[in-house]
DNA sequence: GGAGTTACGCTACGGCTCGTAGCGAAAGCA
DNA sequence: TGCTTTCGCTACGAGCCGTAGCGTAACTCC
């Protein structure tokens, strides 16, 4: 996570207690306090260790948050329901519950803000939640051309850029549907993304 | 903007000019310090004005920036390109092409975060940013419409739905795109997102 | 022109958080 | 038993917050 541990064989190791109780105190911190009054001193009150142990593992409050959030998506999965369109809804409902929790709402908005303005935290971030879960996207789509749902991408680097442009439309439309126009993802909505994804919207102009 | 002055007629106005002075130094604080180190005191002394001054107008920080943050997107328009495609692609870059200034950049993330607890500061988004570009939109579809390029629907409320989804999908694609994937919104991508969002994923396999 | 009202600039203040330094004790390895 | 690293604790200067108080400036109504 903040700092590897490779070369260091002697000495006291790290608790790695400590950490698990350092990063849900931070969630729990988030949920109560948000982002901009979580401070570092309360997180080290909430986790029983001392706040000079926070700053010895982790730069700041930024790479901190960065960790506590990341773990909330790893329990992402995608389960064979038989077709795409089953296939995104399921995960994107999981990506939606996801959201819905507090902690993930303010410290995800709050890192990617700070990111804007930090290259190293940005990175990390790319490689702590973004890539991690951008399995999904490929595995969907290799169930689904398996199916004959989608043809085949022959140009890898065509195919890399479908990946990312999906991506970036379901997870950014869930982030938008949630965060700004603060109204829930729930089936009906999930469904209507995924008739645009597949179809589009000249195809698709009944209800539900 | 942050206090309507309808009723008081008596006493000393309040300056125009302050306001457009505290406006544009919280632009250029978000620019050269992002959201974090943001303070009110810098941004006062930029504008040439007291610090008092500014919390008599706004409760706070997060007000501020939603205000200096507001008013770039009013530069958005959708003129007329000829095709659906062709609108959709041109408000898009427009947007992405704001989302490309550090100034929109760390500041509207940063107060959507902020207003994931705070209700009232999100409606004060809702009303200054997403619900005032949601004319686009509406605009665009009318005019696809006449030209027959979308189907009517007589529903109004599996219209507004349909609005509130592609609205969702469009901006939440580019601000994902350009603040978490971190990769240009350019005229590629844009072209891809258009075919997606027009036609679908299984009717268009081929690259740009 | 004077009275009343509101906005403004300036100074000062207590309170909070930050991030670090320094110390002694604890927990592992040779 | 030494050596090394981590840990808890205390203390500290620094910076920002948000407000109060005061005198002055600008504008309206009489």
């Amino acid at each position: 996570m903040q700092s590897r541990t490779p070369a260091s064989r002697t000495g006291r190791p790290r608790s790695a207690a400590a950490d698990a109780a350092i990063l849900a105190a931070t969630r729990q911190a988030l949920v109560e306090l948000g982002w901009s009054r979580l401070t570092l001193g309360d997180v080290a009150v909430r986790a029983g260790v001392a706040k000079t142990t926070l700053y010895r593992r982790w730069a700041g409050k930024n790479e901190l948050v960065v960790d506590a959030v990341a773990e909330l998506f790893d329990e992402l999965s995608l389960p064979d329901r038989g077709s795409l369109a089953a296939d995104i809804e399921g995960v994107v409902l999981q990506f939606a519950a996801i959201l819905a929790r507090p902690e993930a709402r303010s410290g995800l908005m709050a890192v990617v803000a700070e990111a804007t303005r930090d290259d190293a935290l940005r990175e990390r971030i790319r490689a702590s939640i973004v890539d991690r879960q951008k399995r999904l996207v490929l595995a969907g789509r290799a169930r689904a051309q398996e199916r004959g749902e989608l043809p085949a991408q022959p140009d890898a680097d065509a195919a890399a850029r479908t990946v990312d442009l999906i991506f970036d439309m379901v997870a950014g439309a869930v982030v938008h549907r949630t965060l700004v126009s603060a109204e829930p993802a729930d089936e009906e909505w999930v469904h209507g993304l995924t008739r645009v994804l597949l179809s589009g919207l000249a195809a698709a102009p009944g209800p539900g």
